[in-house]
DNA sequence: GCCAACGTTGGC
DNA sequence: GCCAACGTTGGC
């Protein structure tokens, strides 16, 4: 099982509105990164946890758990010219976007911060995408050992 | 294939 | 709201 950390803005989706959703589960659309698209469809598997980070907002840091509840499928809002993340260039028989569902697992009991996570950027944390300067990608791996470290500090 | 222009992300 | 960092686009 493989580990892994996602970006989402919390007052457009975050953790309280995963927690909403029938079976506390939700296809995560809107990836229109290919490197976040390639790990989604080619690596995450079903089982997979995941860590839930807030972005763009008062606090960002990791709020909670979840996990890959569907493996990726293609992303059908690139298909509708109504949707926000609407991508003509996304053929319905050939998808360029995919998605996967996730699946509610828990909050942490405290909201570990992107400043605090910053202080173990020499140590624990090193070479995590997150931690680095000007890092944008929304999906990105996790280490076990990353995983299990950043556990120990809730 | 290079690279300047442009758009987006996301911390602050 | 600012702006640095970064990814994408498109002219050449």
């Amino acid at each position: 099982m493989a580990y892994w950390l996602m970006k989402s803005e919390p007052h457009v989706f975050g953790i309280d509105h995963l927690v909403a959703c029938p079976n506390q589960t939700e296809p995560w659309d809107g990836v229109r990164n290919y490197q976040a698209r390639n790990m989604m469809r080619d690596e995450m598997r079903q089982g997979d946890q995941i860590f839930f980070y807030h972005s763009n907002c008062a606090e960002p840091g990791i709020v909670g758990l979840m996990e890959v509840a569907r493996e990726a499928y293609p992303d059908h809002t690139a298909f509708d010219p109504e949707a926000k993340y609407y991508d003509p260039k996304s053929d319905p028989s050939k998808p360029r976007w995919f998605m996967v569902d996730v699946r509610y697992v828990r909050h942490l009991k405290r909201l570990i911060s992107l400043t605090e996570l910053k202080t173990h950027a020499e140590g624990p944390l090193a070479g995590m995408p997150l931690v680095r300067q000007g890092n944008r990608l929304s999906v990105m791996p996790v280490t076990p050992a990353q995983w299990d470290f950043i556990l120990s500090l809730e």
